[in-house]
RNA sequence: GGCCUCUUCGUCUAGUGGCUAGGACACCAGGUUCUCAUCCUGGAAACAGGGGUUCAAUUCCCCUAGAGGCUACCA
């Protein structure tokens, strides 16, 4: 094997729903071993039996798959240095133990079971990436630690440091909060006689706070966004730029040019808020780029979930083209739609229909020249761009107010105080639709207000 | 408490021993407009504080403060 090799990894464990910082973990990773023609690993870190459950384990993996993240070797991909599961490799973990208290580098506590490292008491000092060097005095935790609860129930940190190894991981590319348990590990890789990797630790995440995102703080389940209807291509790119500057104004970038531009070097030293307000403007962004095919495509779940039948795709198509620019999310986006549905009960209030310079009387009598007017038109001239040159040179040779006409107009459509153009939205209604809201819009105000 | 780390607009960040300290999001104002959104124009907004070093510090050094992390037989 090549020693030059890059591989990084992410470790989850199991333990909870995916959290965004992980998500960014594994995205910086991934970015890192594709930039530099590597590896990137998936392993589960399931020592702890007691919190970890497969289902966890089902769901990170569904969250990095969302976010687009691609791994060379996993727990469900198998590869040359399986098996990808910590509560699967319990020989390797044995044997290490086995060799450190055979060279009394270790001992049992006087107690239990449990095994404790005999720590020197001299400072360890290593290379961080991202840090420079660091230097941890061992004494200041307390010098000797437990590294196993038994021959068979390894510590989170004798893991790792196998695992590591085993997998011939170069690079460990993990959260600040490690910073620290970096010391530990190379006092275990010294007595086991193992190879140190790289280590370059990442600023946290906060929240708005300034707190390490938690759970308790805000919304740090990756798959939420999922299912509030934030596209994946937004988040990865608001993540990459969270605590990583690409040393240029822009700002948008897919995929594969982060993995093109990714490196170190550009990293952040301190912690980064994360903040859903720009997360948002991302989502928008994206949403905008893209095609009305697309659109239909992710909105689909959201439209059956509101009840809506899609049997006309065009029409949806139109539709949701219609309402794009103004959507931060798929799910408003969803909402935004919903005007569109052929069965809308149009049950908004008379009195909206009514334009702030204008009154019933009028509003009555314009609608009922609308409709008149509407009628006369062939199926030809109905698009957005003739609709609105005929019904805009009408309402001038009228000499009619275009808030008067245009308001009442697109609230017939829509029933909304906020929505799309009253053109836009007559054109994608078509003209059988659009003649029966306004004579609907007619009934109402004609039942008075 | 101890140890480790960090500190530029509200937020994400760029940047340099001498610059009007730049961009993006958000915000505010104006324009476009039937509404909202978009779009265009403009605006407000930062080098944590104190000492040094230096002709000159946001930039280099020290101290203080603040923040975060670790201090588990969790990972």
């Amino acid at each position: 094997m090549d020693d030059k090799m890059i591989r990084t990894r992410i470790a989850p464990s199991p333990t909870g729903l995916m959290h965004i910082g992980t998500a960014r973990t594994a995205l910086f990773n991934e970015l890192f071993a594709r930039k530099t023609g590597g590896k990137f690993i998936v392993r589960i870190e399931d020592t702890d039996r007691e919190r970890s459950k497969k289902e966890y384990e089902q769901i990170i993996l569904d969250g990095l798959r969302w976010l687009g993240l691609t791994w060379d070797e996993g727990p469900d991909i198998g590869g040359d240095f399986g098996p990808y599961r910590q509560s699967e490799r319990g020989a390797m973990y044995r044997g290490a133990l086995e060799k450190l208290l055979a060279q009394d580098s270790a001992y049992p506590v006087e107690d239990g079971e449990a095994i404790r490292l005999r720590v020197p008491p001299e400072d360890v000092v290593f290379n961080d990436l991202i840090r420079g060097e660091v230097t941890v005095n061992p004494e200041t935790w307390g010098g000797d630690f437990v590294i196993a609860r038994s021959l068979d129930d390894p510590v989170f940190h004798l893991a790792v440091v196998v695992d590591d190894a085993a997998q011939a991981i170069s690079h460990v590319i993990r959260g600040e909060d490690h910073l620290t348990n970096t010391a530990r590990h190379i006092l275990l890789q010294r007595a086991l006689g193992l190879p140190m990797p790289q280590y370059a630790h990442l600023p946290l995440l906060l929240d708005k706070s300034r707190r390490k995102l938690s759970k308790r703080t805000g919304e740090v389940n990756l798959l939420a966004y999922r299912d509030r209807g934030f596209l994946p291509e937004a988040m990865l790119n608001y993540l990459a730029l969270l605590g990583w500057n690409p040393k240029s104004d822009e700002e948008f970038f897919s995929h594969d040019q982060l993995r093109e531009k990714f490196e170190l070097a550009g990293v952040q030293k301190g912690g980064a808020i994360f903040d859903e307000t720009k997360l948002g403007a991302f989502n928008k962004h994206y949403l905008r780029q893209l095609t009305r095919e697309e659109l239909l495509e992710k909105a689909r779940p959201w439209l059956k979930k509101a009840g809506y039948i899609i049997d006309d795709e065009r029409y949806w198509r139109d539709a949701l083209a219609v309402e794009q620019a103004r959507a931060a999310t798929l799910e408003e986006l969803a909402s935004g739609v919903s005007f569109f549905s052929p069965d809308w009960p149009g049950d908004y209030s008379p009195s909206l229909l009514v334009w702030r310079d204008s009154n019933e009387k009028e509003t009555k009598e314009i609608i009922g020249q609308l409709k008149d007017f509407l009628d006369e038109l062939g199926d030809n001239v109905w698009t957005e761009q003739t609709l609105k040159d005929t019904l805009m040179s009408w309402v001038e040779e009228k000499g009619l107010k275009r808030g008067n006409t245009l308001w009442p107009l697109r609230v017939a459509l829509t029933g909304r105080e906020n929505s799309p153009g009253p053109f836009e939205t007559a054109a994608v209604l078509g003209k059988a639709r659009t003649l029966e809201r306004l004579d609907g819009a007619f009934k109402k105000i004609t039942r008075g207000v």
